[in-house]
RNA sequence: CAAGUAAAUCGCCUUAUCGCUCAAAUUUUAAUUUGGGAGGAAAGUCCGAACACCGUAGUGCAAUAUAGUGGUUAACGGCCACCAGUCGUGAGGCUAGGACAAGUGCAACAGAAAGUAUGUACAGGUAAUGCUGUAGUGAAACCAGGUAAACUCUAUAUGGUGCAAUGCUAUGUAAACCAGCGCCCAUUUGGUAAAGGCUGCACGCUUGAUGCUGGAGGGUAAGCAGCUAAAGUGUAUUGGUAACAGUGCACUCAGAUAAAUGAUAAGGGCUUUUUGUUUUUUAUGGAUUUUUUUAUAAAAAAUAAGACGUACAGAAUUCGGCUUAUAGAUUUGCUUGACCA
RNA sequence: GGCUCCAUAGUUCAAGGGAUAGAACAAAAGUUUCCUAAACUUUAGAUCCAAGUUCGAAUCUUGGUGGAGUCA
């Protein structure tokens, strides 16, 4: 699985949104918000991912498209650590629920922790 | 040199690694190579157009916008020039800058009186009288005025909706269901009918029974076109006071759609500031007969090191303007003041 | 992305260009009560921001800010 994040690799789908928002399960790490959600995919991606940022706390296009931009690259670089050995597709939206502009630094550790903390869930609800 | 004013321009750069997106080519169906990839405001959506669809026999009335004169333009409420007014010592800035000699309205408080006009004090004058002037109130007052970013009048202009327009493909489906008004049948009546259209309204015209209105509900929210070569950009030159227009040459310069144009590392610019060193100038003091030497303080320049900062802001159909935001830097014209020759 | 609308006390609403910007509820203080509630008395509190027109602007005009709705 190579570090890119090319546009197979978007959840783009507006269907598919409706449908994680509404069924889909979620883990939070300050200050962001994984939502995630099993689901096949024609094209053979193991993973859809899309990233959010709200209007209410970063009124300028600039900065939210900055934060949008952090997230993504945080994923595409971090992704392989977690995603090689895993059997079934998942669709993601990563929300960012903090309210001031990060540093690349932070948002790498965090997303770490993040994902992290998501194959431990996933790991649980399959022994169980 | 300082302060100001007008106009114009720029608005971080380089390298490496890892990525994103579009186009073309090559293999071939997911990779490789090459090339391109945010702004002066891309913003606000305030004007004007292009383009697309809807509508369009006609007449009248509304409604909206603009407002000195002339020019410019595809068009404009923009821009240019001039006139007038106003602010500024000045360079210059600002002006919704037609009409209250057609009609209607409005003017709190104060004041005799703000319109059906009226009469206080003082002075002048007369045969006599608010007949005349001044004061007082007020934004405006002795005879008529003020107010149109009050209605209005005058002149000019204007069909509506916006690329989520619109067309095609895919999926689903429903000329279904409920309510009301009609048609149909009987009586009367035989049309001058319910209702709709002419995208503000009326007249008028017209359609009109598998009809019209409302309710409740179903499906898709995927792809392609529209979509990026144009009132285009740069430059030279000609005409014009200028806005602008003509001609020649060169160039092709973003097309995403939960929405590309980025991340990291290193180095360098620029601005402000702190500290150190050196040099120059000025002031004060000490030593000295003088030359000279030295200490302190201030200013300027050069250099080294460190710190902080490096704006506003992200294309979404496309153009022409306007408005608003913007760290800082540069250039040119002009004005005022100070100093020197 | 386009289009349309709104903004007045803490909240819901008023107010013909004339100023002390009004009403209800809520809030605070007091009276009453053994205490609370109710009732009564009193108090504080606002025109989204900036310019312009006007003698005078919450009201008219322009620009900005914030919020809401709608369209395939």
């Amino acid at each position: 699985m190579p570090a890119t994040y090319s546009k197979k690799e978007k959840l783009k789908s507006k269907k598919l949104i409706d449908a994680l928002f509404e069924n889909g399960q979620s883990v939070s790490v300050f200050p962001f918000r994984l939502m995630y959600l099993s689901t096949p995919f024609e094209d053979g991606v193991m993973a859809k991912t899309g990233v959010s940022v709200s209007k209410r706390h970063f009124k300028n296009a600039v900065d939210r498209n900055r934060i949008k931009r952090l997230m993504r690259e945080a994923y595409r670089l971090n992704k392989t650590l977690y995603f090689n050995n895993i059997s079934t597709s998942y669709a993601f939206m990563i929300l960012y629920m903090g309210k001031d502009k990060p540093t690349f630094p932070y948002v790498e550790t965090r997303m770490k922790l993040l994902f992290g903390k998501f194959s431990n869930s996933i790991s649980e609800t399959k022994n169980n």
